[in-house]
DNA sequence: GCGGATCAC
DNA sequence: TATGGTGATCCGC
């Protein structure tokens, strides 16, 4: 079997050679490989010669031309190495490379799935189809959908000359002189695609939609309840969108995706063609299966296939598998075997988050400077509104460069900051841009931005934080849990509402409440009823379950808190429904989150949920295992909600886990303790890049960084431990923002709220594999006005020259902003003051480094007794660590900043929430703030419905603390005050 | 994490 | 005159 093999290979590499050598002189179009010759429906009386002669000849010469013949050679090159290689193969090789591949084709039938039945629509030729309907003066004429530079699509008719999508338009024309061009015209191809969608939805409301005009659809279901064929629903459903849109489509049913895909162009145009869920039929439909015909295998594929190992067929990847596996990775591998035994995903489907965004022009080449920075301009701007169209923020970035010969550059960076500020981006990009210069280029592609953040801050801040860059505070309270910080639901749930807002969110801010919600609950064929803040607008049956009664019968425990916060957001009565209809489904906001590490972990079980009501392990399941960092943050409230009695010790000491341990090695001065127990260590995440824990080397200096501190400094000391403390929460946080535990999910909404114009209630129905929930979803829309464009630095330490005299009130002198802002100069710190609207923020730059060391965020929040600075977050940065300052350090000036610029707006109060997420770090930031002047007002624990709205605001439990701005002022900012 | 490439529509 | 835009993934460093 080894010397067949090997012999077969020898023979065909000899004709691969001599096929792709040089090519016929007197035909040198041959050697021109474009993929227009490729077989495809429509094109079957094409004559391939003709067509491949006058491509090369509107091509020969031209810088497009030459970059293919470079990409050709490139091509030739990889496949003269596999050649190397593979010749290299001795037979002990090839022996046990074929043992390993038996052994994994072996493994791979075992996955085999012949369950479902999946079938795959694609319209026929989809644009041209919508172009000719709306003016049906093209049909039966050869016509294309793009330019003259390129085609998007051809109708069958151009399809008989040669032409065809991905071909430049000149081309096309030389093939096809008489050929019309239609510009092409997205909203009238989304508009049809929502049309044949709502058929699909019909047979599958969870299909998965692959483009505008393709998608996949189990139709196991509808097969059986029905007791009709596959066949028979495929003609339906084909009927069915030709009768709905007048456009056709054909359509392909087989066992898996794969599969599938490749049966619905079978019978192209207007045909289908059904594979039976029968192993041998799947052997016999892959054996003569052209590689190229499968999704994944393209032109460099096929060829390297082709010319390497002589395949052609699916059947020959089993055939040559040793080779596959000999020469390929692990996964390339797995997937030709897959190919060659005819496998595919069969399960139900996950649509992924977005992993990156970007944009790109092309343009006439040149190496004018200014003309590519205004690009790049526009792009960036361009890029960052998309970006918080759908709050994303991301932090590496990759700028595309294509040089007037088509080279492709791709330049990246990634950032210590999330973002998606225009400024951001293009000051970045420009960097990278301006290192590539002088260039003649022909396009840029401005950025594509991943590793996106799903939440701005750590410890406080609402979880659609977000959001505050586009006018308005969003937060979610989630049925029986609530969403604060990070974390798993908090990935989960930001997914959902990021879908709801995005449609919503722009009418909502103009407070078209009405419209956009009616909007909203139209498109998903729900229908409304008794709408809007009618006084008499309770639902026409008390009995039926609305969401009110849903969330009163909850409240057994609910009282208002009787502070301004919460009488704001308590639920009361009196509020409207929309609808309570439950038959709703869509599936454009159906979304799941994928786990890279597929949830295989056992849970961990080390976290203390409260253990008297099962539903907590409930929520295990729900979420997969959590870090150690996201538990803490994810306070159970079902729980709560369900027996707030019996629950309400458990959950007031939630975090349990061994923070509190670990904060006490870090404080500890004992070496061999710290050892004993590394930190975090039940964290998988974090496992991996494991840092020591702080301990004082010669009880001196800092084992971490270095800093020099003698065992006298006590505070200075136990400052400095929880600067490392607070930094390793949030490298495992953004961790976490990484690495979104496994979480299968798909949700739909069953009904909508609204209560006086500020809050959106949805009752949404999770599905997570069999089972079913229901969880309740709050979105409350916090009026912070609307502030157009974009942040205003108001100070600047860099740049502030004037002063003014310090305030002398009641004798005491106050700090005025400048002093503040100069007393940080001395200390090498920049300090900046923007705001939006009422949200603020403070950034903290090193006038050395310019590295950002730490910022906050809050707002000025109009209340009854008056305005109230209300405190969001302070974040420091790692840089702070070399700065030989703790992490209040820094925070004091901040704070100083946030404190004055409250004192100037008129606020009264200053507000802020100790968060709770380890009850060691929370003790800490108690005690601090009480230092500063801050009175704990309220424990927010979670235990009772009225606490919600605390956690609403604030993104966790904790302490809420008040302090009185002007002392304050006085108190913590004192020590700013120029010595005049 | 970066850069080049491939692939699909 | 003239060969696209967006997003995902993989490989090899």
């Amino acid at each position: 079997s080894i010397a067949r093999h090997s012999k077969t290979l020898d023979a065909s590499t000899e004709m691969a050679k001599s096929d792709t050598s040089g090519g016929d002189s007197s035909r040198p179009w041959q050697s021109y490989h474009t993929v227009f010759t490729n077989a495809k429906a429509g094109m079957e009386g094409v004559d391939k010669e003709k067509v491949q002669r006058i491509v090369y000849e509107m091509s020969k010469g031209s810088k497009f031309f030459e970059n293919e013949e470079r990409k050709e050679a490139d091509m030739r090159q990889k496949i003269d190495n596999m050649r190397d290689r593979c010749a290299k193969l001795t037979a002990a090789d090839i022996a046990h490379y074929q043992k390993a591949a038996d052994n994994r084709i072996l493994e791979l039938e075992s996955t085999r799935d012949l369950s479902r039945l999946w079938l795959h629509v694609d319209m026929d030729a989809f644009y041209a189809a919508v172009e000719t309907l709306s003016n049906p003066l093209l049909r039966g004429k050869p016509m294309a959908v793009g330019s003259m530079s390129m085609i998007s699509t051809a109708n069958y008719e151009a399809r008989r000359f040669g032409v065809r999508a991905a071909m430049p338009g000149f081309i096309a024309r030389k093939l096809c002189p008489e050929l019309i061009f239609v510009p092409t015209d997205f909203k009238k191809y989304t508009h049809y695609s929502d049309l044949t969608r709502k058929v699909f939805h019909r047979y599958d409301p969870l299909f998965i939609a692959s483009s505008l005009d393709e998608a996949y659809l189990d139709i196991t279901n509808i097969c059986k309840e029905r007791g009709i064929t596959s066949g028979e629903v495929a003609e339906e459903l084909r009927a069915s969108v030709n009768q709905e849109t007048g456009l056709t489509c054909s359509a392909g049913v087989a066992p898996n995706r794969l599969l599938a895909k490749v049966c619905s162009d079978i019978n192209k145009p207007n045909g289908q063609f059904v594979l039976p869920n029968d192993r041998l039929a799947v052997i016999t439909f892959i054996s003569s299966l052209p590689i190229r015909k499968v999704g994944g295998i393209g032109k460099v594929t096929e060829h390297v296939l082709k010319d390497v190992f002589r395949i052609t067929t699916c059947e020959e990847m089993l055939q040559k598998s040793c080779y596959l596996c000999a020469l390929f990775s692990q996964s390339s591998a797995d997937f030709f075997l897959s190919v060659g035994l005819g496998l595919g995903r069969a399960d139900t489907p996950q649509v992924q988050l977005r992993k990156s965004i970007s944009n790109e022009r092309t343009f006439s080449a040149t190496e004018n400077e200014a003309f590519l920075y205004q690009k790049l301009v526009e792009l960036a701007n361009m890029l960052s509104a998309d970006m918080e169209k759908e709050s994303l923020y991301g932090r590496t970035l990759t700028l595309k460069l294509k040089t007037a010969s088509f080279e492709v550059r791709t330049r990246a960076l990634t950032l210590h900051n999330y973002t998606c500020s225009s400024e951001d981006i293009l000051n970045h990009a420009s960097k990278l841009l301006k290192a590539e210069l002088p260039v003649s280029l022909r396009l840029i592609g401005n950025n594509t931005i991943s590793g996106f953040q799903w939440k701005v801050d750590f410890g406080g801040g609402a979880v659609i934080g977000c959001r505050m860059r586009q006018r308005s505070l969003w937060v979610a309270l989630v049925g029986d849990m609530v969403v604060g910080g990070d974390g798993v639901r908090g990935v989960a749930i930001f997914v959902i509402l990021t879908d709801l807002i995005r449609k919503i969110q722009v009418e909502v801010a103009e407070g078209r409440w009405e419209e956009a919600v009616a909007e909203e609950v139209d498109e998903n064929g729900l229908r409304m009823s008794q709408f809007s803040e009618d006084k008499d607008g309770a639902p026409s049956d008390p009995t039926q379950k609305t969401l009110s009664n849903f969330v009163l019968a909850r409240d057994s425990c609910g009282k208002n808190v009787g502070d301004g916060l919460s009488c704001d957001l308590h639920v009361t009565g009196n509020l409207s429904t929309i609808n309570t209809e439950t038959t709703m489904d869509f599936h454009e906001t159906c979304y799941d989150i994928r786990d890279p590490s597929d949830g295989n972990q056992t849970s961990d079980h080390s976290h203390n949920t409260c253990t008297s009501n099962n539903d907590s392990h409930e929520m295990e399941r729900i979420s997969g295992p959590l870090s150690s960092a996201s538990k803490r943050k994810v306070i159970d409230a079902s729980t709560v909600a369900h027996t707030p009695n019996s629950c309400q010790t458990e959950a007031s000491r939630l975090p349990v886990d061994d923070s509190l341990s670990l904060s006490r090695q870090y404080q500890g001065s004992s070496l061999d303790k710290v050892k004993k127990r590394a930190p975090f260590s039940d964290d998988p995440a974090s496992s991996s890049n494991q840092k020591e824990p702080l301990a004082w080397v010669d009880d001196y200096k800092c084992s971490l960084c270095g800093v020099e501190l003698p065992p006298s400094f006590l505070e200075e000391r136990q400052e400095h431990s929880d600067f490392h403390f607070a930094e390793r929460l949030q490298e495992e946080e953004s961790c976490n923002n990484h690495n979104y535990p496994a979480m299968k999910q798909r949700y739909r909404v069953i009904s909508c709220l609204m209560h006086d114009k500020r809050m959106l209630y949805f009752l949404v129905q999770l599905k997570l594999g069999a089972e079913e929930r229901f969880v309740f979803l709050l979105i409350l829309h916090m009026n912070l006005g609307r502030p157009k464009g974009r942040l205003t630095t108001h100070y600047s330490s860099s740049s502030s020259s004037q002063h003014e005299n310090s305030d002398n009130n009641n004798g005491i002198t106050m700090p005025t902003m400048y002093d503040i802002l100069d007393s940080s100069k001395a200390q090498k710190l920049e300090l900046r003051l923007q705001t939006l609207g009422p949200f603020f923020r403070i950034t903290a730059k090193s006038s050395e480094t310019q590295n950002e060391l730490g910022r906050a965020e809050g707002l000025i929040r109009v209340w009854l007794g008056g305005k109230i600075l209300h405190l969001d977050s302070i974040r420091l940065r790692r840089e702070t660590l070399g700065m030989e300052k703790s992490i209040f350090g820094i925070g004091l000036f901040i704070g100083a900043v946030a404190i004055r610029y409250g004192y100037d707006c008129g606020c009264r109060t200053a507000e802020l929430l100790a968060i709770n997420d380890s009850d060691l770090y929370h003790s800490k930031l108690v005690r601090f703030y009480t230092r500063i002047g801050f009175k704990s007002v309220y424990e927010v624990t979670g235990s009772n419905f009225g606490d919600f709205a605390h956690m609403l605001v604030w993104g966790g439990v904790g302490t809420r603390m008040e302090a009185n701005v002007q002392e304050l002022l006085v108190k913590w900012c004192t020590r700013f005050s120029s010595q005049k």
